[in-house]
RNA sequence: GCCCUCAUCGUCUAGGGGACCAGGACGUGGCCCUUUCAAGGCCAAAACCGGGGUUCGAAUCCCCGUGAGGGCACCA
């Protein structure tokens, strides 16, 4: 029998990184085993349905590189993928249900509902439905039918006994029937809730295990009766440990912010990581590494490497807050692993977006020195700053001057920079080097090109934080360095 | 309130009765290197929630607490 799963998300929101490691699992376990992953969209809340989710969703998916083998999109045996779009097979086997005693109509509004919940709130009594439409008679049914009232199915859930959930993590799970109402099935305009209808899709869909996350427990005994009423296989259930806010508070939610304790606010949307400079396989490695292990005490891998070795029994079943600290060494890792053509690539859109026009050749120059510093591709932006931005440099006299580098604090050495910099020939990275560690060496008083070389930088690049200054002369050219040489030694000569 | 789940360093985890005075990673601290910031190298501090059992032996099995999380919708 082949595997086949499913990521079933609700488009009421962007894809969040809960979400996606959701989808991660599922995805690994299909490739593990040769199976199907498929993708569904369970749109049956009206209300809550946003438009350009499923686009967003979508494309979150595939920039993380989890492909999907049948969805709304692609297509595929078991379609429409779209719940909306097979509106009438949930009827169809609603009313199966009703006609074989497995559920019956409801006429209660949700006015009434929702004072009765009222009523047994104050009571301190157990919130659910009372079930008084399951003792209507025929009858009656067909009185309140004929009278045009509205209705909703609801499942008759077993009074008494106990419901086995069978899960591939946690064992069986046994619940109390009284714990769990008669929920519905089929909403009063003709969709269907989650309950039925992810149980139709599934068996429809030949899905053979269904990976979801935690907050379905507590309703997966109504599941399994529901699979049990239409006398169909249930596959296996596994449910995935929840993803917790970084502060350990709540559960991460796509519709809030999220904040670490001390405050800061962190990612939540895949398109945000997206958008910070974060890599996929980064992140894909990193979400592998929550609630599951790699083995052999290694946290750095392709995804490609981890598939043969996911298994549903060692996913590990406590809830887990997303380490961040831990994704930014690990991006950082992917980036310096990148070819400085790749590199200079992947950064590259982020520098248009910042307005910056790229000259290739400049920005080839100091990749290297950008790849062993960048966490994230974001910072590029102000990291090269300087390159792009020829402003009169925010620096005070005071910045610039070092008491080993004589009297008058550098102005000299500054001076004979200059003169090297008009005259090197020609102007590469050697002979600069060359050249200004000698200068360095001769100017400071512990004999030290270091101390030069790094009020050089400094005034050069503007910036207390760049690339190293070889590079960074290199990538602004003869002429700018010049120029911004002449600030300098105007700037100390105004102060002496 | 009721029900369900979970519980190893700050965080993510390895561990599935003796191989554990508990291993790895991130983070943190120190040192080295160093033109800034990084990267890299070396070193360090840091955990089995508590209490009972079971057993010759428990991080590992059972029970009870406690804590954390989840659920109790015509939302998924």
């Amino acid at each position: 029998m082949t595997v086949r799963v499913r990521f079933a998300p609700s488009p009421t929101g962007y894809l969040h990184i809960g979400g996606a490691r959701t989808a991660l699992f599922n995805w690994m376990f299909a490739r593990r085993h040769g199976g199907r992953f498929l993708l569904r969209i369970e749109d049956t809340d009206l209300k809550r349905t946003i438009p350009g989710a499923i686009e967003n969703l979508m494309a979150a998916l595939r920039w993380l590189g989890l492909d999907w083998d049948e969805g709304p999109d692609v297509g595929g045996p078991y379609g429409p993928y779209v719940q909306t779009e097979r509106a009438p097979l949930y009827r169809q086997w609603a009313r199966w249900l009703v006609e074989h005693d497995k559920a019956y109509q409801c006429f209660c509004t949700p006015a009434e509902l929702e004072a009765r919940r009222a009523t047994q709130q104050a009571a301190g009594d157990l919130p659910g439905y009372d079930r008084r439409c399951r003792a209507l008679t025929p009858e009656q049914v067909a009185e309140k039918e004929a009278a045009g009232l509205e209705y909703v199915i609801r499942f008759k859930m077993p009074i008494e006994g106990v419901t086995v959930v069978p899960d591939a993590i946690r064992g069986d799970i046994t619940f109390d029937n009284s714990q769990i109402t008669d929920f519905v099935l089929l909403k009063s305009n003709g969709l269907p809730t989650y309950h039925l209808a992810h149980v139709v899709d599934d068996h429809f869909m030949a899905i053979t295990h269904i990976m979801r996350a935690d907050e379905w427990i507590n309703t997966a005994p109504l599941h399994v009766q529901i699979w049990q009423a239409f006398g169909w296989p249930m596959p296996v259930y596994a449910h995935l440990s929840l993803v917790l806010n970084p502060s350990g508070k709540g559960k991460l939610s796509k519709r809030t912010q999220a904040f670490r304790e001390d405050g800061q606010e962190v990612l939540v949307q895949v398109e945000e990581f997206r958008q910070a400079g974060y890599l996929p396989q980064a992140v894909v490695n990193f979400l592998a590494n929550v609630g599951w292990a790699f083995g052999e005490d290694r946290e750095k891998f392709p995804i490609e490497e981890a598939i043969p070795r996911f298994e549903l029994k060692s996913i590990n079943p406590a809830p887990a807050r997303l380490p961040y600290a831990k994704l930014d060494w690990l991006n950082g890792q992917y980036i310096q692993a990148m070819t400085p053509l790749e590199l200079a690539r992947a950064v590259k859109p982020f520098l248009d977006a910042a307005g910056y026009e790229v000259n290739p050749e400049a920005l080839l120059t100091v990749i290297p020195s950008l790849s062993v510093r960048l966490k994230r591709l974001n910072e590029a932006v102000e990291f090269l700053r300087f390159l792009f931005d020829d402003r009169p440099l925010a620096l005070t006299a005071a910045d610039l001057t070092d008491k080993k580098l004589g009297a008058d604090g550098g102005l000299a050495a500054y001076r004979q920079a200059r003169d090297l910099v008009a005259a090197v020939e020609p102007y590469n990275l050697e002979q600069i080097e060359a050249g200004l560690r000698q200068l360095g060496e001769r100017v400071s008083s512990n004999g030290k090109a270091g101390p030069f070389l790094g009020k050089l930088r400094l005034a050069i690049t503007g910036q207390p934080v760049s690339p190293p200054l070889f590079e960074s002369m290199l990538a602004l050219g003869r002429q700018r360095v010049l120029g911004r040489l002449d600030e300098v030694i105007a700037l100390m000569g105004k102060t002496p």
